[in-house]
DNA sequence: TTGTTATGACCGACTGGTCAGTCATAACGT
DNA sequence: ACGTTATGACTGACCAGTCGGTCATAACAA
């Protein structure tokens, strides 16, 4: 009997350490970074002696790339959902992307990848690449898409966003990196936030 | 005969051994991060020997906050051109502050110090309080203020802008990131962004 | 002007501690 | 019994911070 699933292959107790080392490691990492954290630290969290790290990954390094990596990849199943061709208004379409990603991300612990990408990412070229081809380029793809239908069905203005949807998300960026490091000098509401994004992208400042 | 300026104080030579350390220090974190820069490589860089930098400085940390410090100085001197109450048209004032960022900060090695600042700020919270107090406060404040001049004078709606200014700077934020993390797989073009961005917040996407 | 002494900026080898990665041994399962 | 998995004490490299020593310059004396 062969298993259906060739690469994570072994027994569920060894996925589950496995689990548990990347989460405890990326715990750590989000809270002191890449070099600041010591194995130490993430063997004591994930309940496993140090040693035991080594038989699942090769270095700190490797480590580090797994655990970043499995931390995207419901973020990456997300934007599958934005990737649908788009039905109804197109304004309708944009509203759910945007808030879908500042329920997701933006709101929840999931920002913390954001952080710590920005921090990290030029130390992991690897990663950077992964995150660019995986992530960012779909998502801005999917944007493209919706602005475009937008344009298409006559409710957007052909305008400049299209080529530059980074125009259209930056807010929400902004929020994440607000909450996790002004938070608490100067609260942010992320829902005022959210609706002020979108109030923004969608009808501008000019008085019509 | 006294010298005019109090806490300069001393000789010139000191200061400039202090500026070339400065400098050193904030090119290797600019590079490597807080915890992986090492002090032998910033005394190398300035040209000094490792002992040296104990002299002028207490410690890796007060190092690292006097060269943040340092180089924020004249981003702050920035922002008070911002300041001045604005005249003639609120959205020519908008584009002047938005362009002087892009040129000054986003388009320029500066935008260096907000990476840094994102990935170390939590560990230094006497420098997020620092750049919150002088720096965002300000920034923000001064873009409040156009906002505001442009609602009484007839030329934008009154939105939620206002109280969120975020909003209205986060995706030259995403061009700084952009640039530093993603330029080498897909460029950026900065100029092209900074008008995306300005035709966005002015008018949206919506068909009017 | 010239020789002598005082100053303190600067140096860099050294110390003490930290930590990634190893490996001999133990515990466990079958 | 035997193979597999886990352990944690250990090693060696690395690095922040120290401190006794050096030397260029200044201050002074003759």
């Amino acid at each position: 009997m062969n298993n259906p699933t060739p690469p994570p292959g072994g027994k569920d107790a060894k996925n589950e350490r496995m689990r548990e080392i990347l989460s405890a490691a990326l715990e750590e990492f989000f809270q002191e970074g890449f070099a600041a954290t010591r194995l130490d630290a993430i063997a004591e969290r994930a309940g496993v002696a140090k040693g035991t790290i080594y038989l699942y990954f090769d270095s700190k390094e490797t480590l580090f790339e797994e655990a970043v990596r499995s931390a995207i990849l419901p973020v990456l199943q997300r934007i599958e959902t934005f990737s649908v061709d788009p039905q109804g208004s197109a304004e309708a379409a944009l509203r759910a992307m945007i808030s879908i990603f500042y329920r997701d991300v933006i709101g929840t612990d999931r920002r913390r990848i954001l952080r710590l990408f920005i921090a990290e990412g030029p130390r992991f070229p690897r990663l950077l690449a992964f995150y660019h081809a995986e992530v960012l380029s779909r998502g801005m793809a999917a944007m493209r898409n919706v602005l475009q239908y937008g344009v298409e069905r006559g409710e957007f203005r052909a305008s400049a966003a299209i080529n530059y949807p980074h125009v259209i998300f930056g807010p929400a960026l902004i929020g994440a990196l607000w909450k996790m490091m002004f938070d608490n000098l100067e609260p942010l509401d992320i829902d005022g936030l959210r609706d002020a994004h979108l109030d923004s992208i969608l009808h501008g400042l000019v008085q019509k």
